[in-house]
DNA sequence: CAAGTCTTATATGTCAGACATATCAAGGCA
DNA sequence: TGCCTTGATATGTCTGACATATAAGACTTG
């Protein structure tokens, strides 16, 4: 637990403690659950004050790195970053970069189902019952008439985060269940007539059934399909928005 | 510019403040390089001081959302979050999930080697003269005698980053390259013989020419190859490992 | 008149000390 | 023994202040 306590006065100071901090449990020098110093520790080790320190421990916060609890026994402890927390960033992530670097929408799509594709060989090995039962759970739950658009679009999520999940790979599961659901907000836009809805949840219908025949041609090409048919419906609400700028 | 100022005084208020200003971020409320309010402004606003606004603000800055400048006509500005910004960030949570989660080596090595199959058919398609060049580059540096461990694993990340590039998609590179570089702590264990490097650049070779000659099938066994060849060094190293224990 | 310099206003960065509050552990009391 | 009180310690927050960076306007000077 030596920390580099010299600080280039240049720099904000809580950037710096928090990149030191940061680095310590990178390099696992500060074990998972390791209690760090009091802020009164590190500001006394830094030489700077309190509120400094805080500032450092907040910017650790928001990265999920630590944790911190009031109280006698409390402190700032490292945080196990789990896979769950770990999602949420990079969808959040994902979904600014889509956001604010206006990319467009073929490209996303492009690079969804360029990513999703690359569970089907594992899945349909590996896939289970219980994969196979999310799956049609999901499938069911879309044709509820009746569903809202928000209940479409999540079950939508559900189903391929599940489709994903069954590759039975938590590493893969994660950065892939990042990439579909940072499409959420775009895909939310073409979803909304009953039509759509229909021809997604046979192609769910295909995919479900290709995995449950362990058959890679036919769950690929119904994610072909898949693709395909999201570009469709991507090109024909732009039409009609540019149509009605006009 | 309206944003919800009541608190909850159970939770702590740089945090929720922190959410209410990110989650304006994020639905587009506060444009990219546009200015949020003085601290002080902040402060009033949602009723607490100004240390506490600054936690929060710093928490928005170690997640790179925004930026703070001193002087007259300073603040913090909202970040156009960038690729490359995004793509630290994602390596950084990966490492970390890898390393606090106890992820065995086959299961990591199977999810690299499946995302990075992803680009193959797209860099097969679109690779130009300059992805060819770089990746041929790489090559010849990694063929240099005497060149460091470090010096041949930076190589080969700056290899499979040209070739997800290859695939011209900045959305599939952002996800593929946080992939593999986050893999680079494991693969540094596994690269340190005359043999495997000359192996691994064999490989590296047949999959340069693979995309030269946009042989889709041709790059895929190449994949293959470099797959099982890392996993035979990666149980060579444990068996080694073992040993040594006993 | 123009160019450079000075002043000032405004913002963030930092500090010091204080109080509020949550929590656990130890000691006291029935 | 079991409950309660008390104290210690930690984070959470507030107040007020000073330091510093920066740009814009006022001023001075060639």
């Amino acid at each position: 637990m030596n920390l580099k306590t010299d600080l280039d006065s240049a720099r904000d100071y809580s950037q710096q403690i928090a990149q030191t901090i940061r680095d310590a449990i990178i390099a696992g020098d500060l074990p998972v659950d390791g209690r760090l110093p009091s802020e009164g520790d590190l500001a006394a080790r830094f030489g700077v004050s309190r509120p400094t320190v805080r500032e450092a421990l907040k910017r650790l916060a928001a990265q999920n790195l630590i944790r911190t609890q009031r109280g006698a026994t409390g402190g700032a402890f490292v945080n196990r970053l789990n896979f769950e927390q770990a999602q949420e960033h990079m969808v959040t992530m994902a979904t600014l970069l889509l956001s604010m670097n206006r990319v467009d929408f073929e490209t996303a799509v492009e690079a969804r189902f360029s990513l999703e594709r690359t569970c089907l060989p594992l899945a349909c090995t590996r896939r289970g019952p219980e994969h196979l039962a999310r799956l049609r759970s999901e499938i069911a739950r879309q044709a509820i008439d009746g569903l809202t658009d928000e209940g479409f679009c999540a079950s939508d999520v559900a189903f391929h985060r599940a489709l994903v999940d069954a590759a039975d790979n938590p590493v893969l599961s994660w950065h892939l269940a990042g990439a579909v659901e940072a499409m959420q907000p775009l895909m939310n836009m073409i979803t909304y007539t009953a039509r759509s809805r229909a021809q997604i949840i046979a192609l769910h219908s295909a995919l479900a059934c290709a995995l449950e025949d362990r058959d890679l041609a036919a769950a690929n090409a119904a994610m072909d399909e898949l693709n395909a048919y999201t570009l469709e419906l991507g090109s024909e609400i732009r039409t009609r928005r540019d149509r009605n700028r006009s």
